[in-house]
DNA sequence: TCTGGGGTCCTAGGACCC
DNA sequence: TCTGGGGTCCTAGGACCC
């Protein structure tokens, strides 16, 4: 029997989100702003039909926004991350086998599953529905890369009514189909390769299913080649069911007003390091060191730009908020020049190894580091337990003058006692 | 005035070693 | 005058994704 992979993905997310609370948004032109309000990351169907594309810096479509009654909300990830959770665990009740590979998608393996895939789909959508309030669409094919593509399908044709799948289309059907589809659209072909792909005459899905894997690997690398073979039906992308420990972690934001202020700065990075920190510990991993970034406006083309970022390593992995602080810290100030506006500044933690494969040395002082260990977890469940920075380190600052705007945020409906829905539920 | 944040993978090229 | 070759490791940067 063939593959079958279905991609579950949710239509519009963070929209959706914002609808499931707020219902007299339903059929309004609505989008999410990012952080600091500044690009729309989510539209609405009626913005999308508007023209409005992803990604572009709001102030820019304030005219247009005020001409169609366009709202405006600043991006809430408490909820949409909690929302989320409670799709991806109705979705793992329809598979064995479940990949969650991002917020808002996740693959499942049918390929055991012996009933009619297009309908188990339509139970899937409405299963979401009915609980959560989102709406999703299915796309079922034999590989990751022409599940997705399914997916895209399913959105953009009303006849499928959501679910579409490719296992049941026969190859000319499918030849159709990926005639009228750009190459772009194509998970993991990019701006950048769509432009070389079409100066070597590809332009459609179909162009690309029948070019030789050989000749994009010799013009590309491996990973345009496997696209190939996985538009052929040949899956190269395995179901990753487990989630990895992240090998990165980035703590990073634009502030809501230049500075060039070091003690901003410092606040800053303080903030953030500590946030990693708490993220890393969330994964019992410790880490070896910590990349510190700062810079300025780039879009402010004349105005003096500079940015700088070091690598501070840690002499034992760790995963201590104070040390990761102070590392980061003695990094800002090697990097920091007066003088200029900055916009943004960022942490990395990096060689990021798990807890229970960090080195013993002969001159561990483990009654320091007992005490790390019950400081860092206390520290966690208070903030865990009465929200996040409850306790924090004095470093952060209080006033805080360049942290971020959100003018127009949602309540944290789900995540906070305060600020609860009172009656969330739909007739 | 106002342009996000967090990740992964791959490759090329330099440093270094024998 | 003539100045090797091959392997490994690391890093920076590009491209992509959501």
């Amino acid at each position: 029997m063939n593959r079958a992979i279905a991609l579950v993905d949710c239509n519009n997310f963070y929209v959706s989100c914002e609808r499931v609370f707020r219902p007299d948004l339903e059929g309004k032109p609505v989008v999410v702003l990012s952080n600091n309000d500044g690009c729309v990351v989510s539209r609405s169907q009626e913005v999308k039909d508007l023209g409005l594309k992803m990604a572009v810096p709001w102030y820019q479509m304030k005219d247009l926004a005020k001409r169609h009654g366009i709202i405006a909300l600043s991006s809430n990830y408490s909820l949409y991350a909690d929302i989320s959770n409670r799709v991806m665990s109705l979705l793992a009740q329809f598979s064995p086998e479940q990949e969650v590979y991002s917020i808002d998608e996740s693959f499942l393996d049918l390929s055991g599953i012996a009933v009619e895939h297009a309908q188990y789909a339509q139970q899937m959508r409405e299963t979401v529905r009915r609980c959560v309030g989102i709406p999703v669409c299915v796309g079922v094919a034999s590989s990751k890369t022409l599940a997705k593509l399914a997916n895209h399908v399913a959105k953009k044709n009303a006849r499928f009514s959501g679910v579409c799948d490719f296992n049941a289309q026969t190859e000319p059907e499918l030849d159709a189909l990926f005639a009228a589809i750009d190459v772009g659209e194509v998970w993991g072909v990019g701006r950048r390769s769509t432009v070389r792909l079409n100066a070597m005459g590809i332009h459609s899905v179909l162009d690309l299913k029948r070019t030789s894997p050989k000749r994009l690997r010799d013009e590309f690398s491996v990973v345009q080649e496997r696209i190939v073979e996985e538009l052929n039906g040949t899956a190269c992308l395995e179901l990753d069911d487990v989630v990895p420990d992240k090998q990165q972690i980035i703590c990073s934001r634009s502030f809501g007003t230049l500075t060039s202020l070091l003690p901003d700065l410092e606040q800053a990075v303080v903030a953030y390091a500590s946030r990693a920190a708490e993220k890393l510990r969330q994964q019992q991993s410790l880490a070896g060191g910590i990349q510190v970034y700062i810079r300025t406006n780039p879009h402010r083309e004349r105005d003096p730009q500079y940015q700088q970022a070091v690598l501070m390593p840690l002499p034992d992995p760790t995963d201590d908020t104070r040390l990761l602080c102070q590392a980061a810290l003695h990094g800002l100030q090697r990097i920091y020049r007066a003088g200029y506006a900055y916009q943004k500044a960022g942490v990395m933690l990096t060689e990021i190894i798990p807890s229970s494969a960090r080195p013993r040395t002969l001159f561990d002082d483990v009654e320091a580091m007992q005490k790390s260990h019950a400081l860092m977890r206390t520290l966690d469940r208070i903030n865990r337990n009465m929200g996040s920075g409850t306790i924090r380190l004095l470093g952060e600052g209080t006033d805080k003058a360049w942290a971020m705007r959100r003018g127009n945020v949602s309540k944290r409906y789900t995540t906070e006692w305060a600020e609860l829905a009172v009656c969330a539920a739909r007739a």
